[in-house]
DNA sequence: GCTTGACCCCCACGTTGCGGGAGGGCTGAT
DNA sequence: ATCAGCCCTCCCGCAACGTGGGGGTCAAGC
């Protein structure tokens, strides 16, 4: 903590330091710091006598927490927010969640590319016969009702365009993810695990990451997407064939998990 | 494909949609159709003869491949270039780097986010005698010589910055990468592995990740870094213990990689 | 005491990938 | 003939800064 203090930096007064040194410290620009003043994020605590912005210690922590939230892509305004809201603890868990949501995003697009520079995709769009292979008999069936429902969305577009980079490998990792997901469902409602219980939510999370492969799915999103399940058709003829109310349950978990992420699932529009 | 032709779309004339028609298909906006037409990503073949924007199939196909590109995260100008040149390599490369660079700074900033969340970031810092005790007495030489090459600029800064949220066993997981590290490095140099051999680039990209752990990291960065072990000092002095021109052979490796990844080993700089 | 060079200030326009609206023309069905 | 939907071309605006430009400030050196 002391090391690297020199003898003539004595901690008498508070520390002050000038944007160039705090970018420099931070690695932002000063642009960035000027900018973020400006808009009113982070505000040097100070001004020397000719006018110089002057930041101390809390300035600069306030500036790593912004860097967290930058880095995931949160917008600066929503920054401001959070920020202002307070609560250590829930920053953290927050932060968390949204770094390994963005990784995992990352690593898939890394994934494409690597595909992509092995040239062994772009190609391998998925016949009709092989899709019915891997998926079984009434895909088709699903896909055209899918895309009556969500053709011509930019949900759709985003889906074709990430299809586009899949092998047929990739392929069949979804559809035993899918299957392994379903199984673990089954179980899960055998077991009489509560809507809202950790289980409940930890399942209704894989169930949006299930989605999220194919486009962004909010909570919202999704608690749309379950409101399917208990309508008919051919999404909850397919949990209903499984195991009996299991696309009702389904409902419930993500409408409780989604309570749970502040989204209200009686009120929850698509996007 | 045929699907969902009607009768009274028989094929003899060429077939053309309207930009509300595309944008429906495709999913994206009319505006962003608009906009790629401006900058000529995607030019519609035609236009009515009221001024209408008139796209065929081949310039849907050149819409769906701009948006599997634009959903790894290439920017447009880009995407018109490897569309039109056909030398998507250099790109996705580009790319590929950009993405593994993000993907590592968010991973380290999930372990600081982890490290807090544990809230046992202020008591684990390593005292001097630690880091002693860890790395070998050499150590604090090494930081040292550091210190007087580095100390001051942004690197030196966000290294620290780093180095304040580790723990222990952190330290003693990253001195053990780094043996192993160098143990591959000397097998390599016993069995003739060639500089640019692709073993040889793995290697390289191992050291520059190891690098990258304290601070980002560029190619041309990691060829300034590795010119040290060829000048003398401690670094040699460290790489030279270990076995007879492995600092100079690990600069060879650096230099290959280097302009493998397009950067000029002779002519490169600091950032 | 005055200059030098490295900082700092604010202003203002450029960039990317569109969103959104104004003010108008085109087209097909009634 | 008219009316609803399309479509057109400007043109302004957004975020989150980058990139100058013209001009003060600050500590040091002569």
């Amino acid at each position: 903590m002391v090391v690297g203090m020199r003898e003539d930096e004595r901690m008498e007064e508070p520390e002050l330091w000038t944007v160039g040194e705090v970018a420099r410290r931070v690695g932002v620009s000063v642009r960035a710091l000027h900018h973020w003043d400006e808009i009113g994020l982070v505000k040097p605590s100070g001004r020397s006598w000719g006018g110089y912005r002057l930041y101390d210690a809390d300035d600069v922590a306030r500036i790593h927490r912004v860097l967290v939230y930058r880095e995931v892509g949160i917008p600066l305004a929503e920054i401001a927010e959070v920020l202002s809201e307070g609560d250590d603890a829930a920053h953290l868990l927050r932060q968390r969640t949204l770094l390994s949501e963005r990784i995992s995003r990352l690593q898939r697009m890394a994934r494409a590319v690597d595909r992509m520079l092995k040239g062994s995709t772009m190609n391998t769009k998925l016949t009709v016969a092989e899709q019915i292979e891997l998926f079984g008999s009434d895909w088709s069936d699903y896909s055209q009702e899918a895309e009556q429902k969500w053709g011509g969305t930019p949900e759709w577009a985003q889906s074709a365009a990430r299809q586009a980079t899949m092998s047929k490998e990739d392929w069949v990792k979804v559809r035993d993810d899918v299957r392994q997901l379903e199984r673990d469902l089954i179980t899960a409602l055998d077991n009489g695990v509560a809507p809202g219980s950790p289980e409940a939510n930890a399942l209704a999370e894989r169930h949006r990451a299930s989605i999220d492969q194919w486009f962004d799915a909010s909570h919202a999103k999704q608690v749309v997407i379950a409101r399917g399940y208990i309508e008919g058709g051919r999404f909850f003829d397919h949990y209903e064939g499984q195991r009996e109310g299991l696309g009702a349950w389904l409902k419930e978990i993500v409408d409780a998990n989604a309570r749970a992420h502040g989204v209200d699932p009686a009120t929850a529009v698509w996007e």
